[in-house]
DNA sequence: ATAAACTAGTTTGCATTACAAACCGATATG
DNA sequence: CATATCGGTTTGTAATGCAAACTAGTTTAT
C-alpha cells in the first residue's frame, strides 16, 4: 500500500489540530463533556470550538445534545462510533506509515 | 500528559494532507525524488506540489535541489533530518494517543 | 422594577491557507 | 520561425480558521 493511500483514507476533518483535540479529549473521557470543559480543556476561544463542534457534529464524528438545566442551556458533547471508528483508523493507517520504515 | 499537549507538538505543516504525502513519500524513497515523480505519486497539480514544497523547504523538512541536466531544469526533493525527526515525533505522539484508550 | 453583569453559546467578518489556472523561460520539433 | 513541450512559479479565487461582536436568557445589585 502507498503512502498516499493511507493518508487519503483519513478523514478530512480530523486533519486539523482543533478538532483532532476535541475528538481526543471527548474519547479519552468517556462520558459526555460540557462546552465549558472543552472549552478550557483546549484552551480555545468560544466562537471556535463552537464552529469546530458543529462541523464534527455535521459529519456525524460526535454528539451534540443540548438541553436546560437550571434554567439555563446546557449543551454537552460526545463521541459516536462513528467518530470511535474514523479516530481508530486514523491511528491504524498512521501506525502503517509508522512501521514500514525503520 | 494531556490529549491536548501531544496535539500541540505536532508540526503545523504536517496536519496537512499534501504535505504530509510529501514526507512520507520522500521518507518512503530514501532517495530524492524529481518534481513529476512526486506529482504523479500524490496525484497533485503542479502549482500545489509547488506552493507546499516551499513551505516545507521554508522550514527544513525538506531539502530542494535545482539543476540543470541535459539543459534542463530539475528540481529534487529530499527529506531532512529535521523532517524524518518532526514526523517521527508526530507518529510517536498520535501513537501515545493511541495507546493511551483500549 | 430596572439596570448591570454574568452565563452559554452562535454568528460575523477578517486573515490565512489551499488550490488550480494562467503564466513564464527555456528547449525540442515540424 | 512558429509552435508545442518541459519544468516548474506566480497569481487570483475559493475555502477554512479564528476571535470579536452579537444574541438570548439569568442572576445580582440598586
Amino acid at each position: 500500500m502507498k503512502a498516499i493511500d493511507l493518508i487519503n483514507s483519513i478523514h478530512p476533518l480530523l486533519l486539523e489540530r482543533v478538532r483532532l483535540g476535541i475528538m481526543v479529549t471527548l474519547i479519552d473521557s468517556e462520558k459526555p463533556l460540557e462546552f465549558n470543559v472543552l472549552l478550557e480543556a483546549l484552551n480555545l476561544s468560544k466562537g471556535n470550538l463552537s464552529s469546530h463542534a458543529q462541523k464534527l457534529e455535521e459529519e456525524k464524528l460526535i454528539k451534540v445534545t443540548k438541553a436546560f438545566v437550571d434554567r439555563k442551556p446546557k449543551t454537552t458533547y460526545e463521541c459516536t462510533e462513528l467518530g470511535r471508528k474514523e479516530i481508530k483508523n486514523y491511528l491504524k493507517k498512521i501506525e502503517q506509515v509508522l512501521t514500514s520504515r525503520k
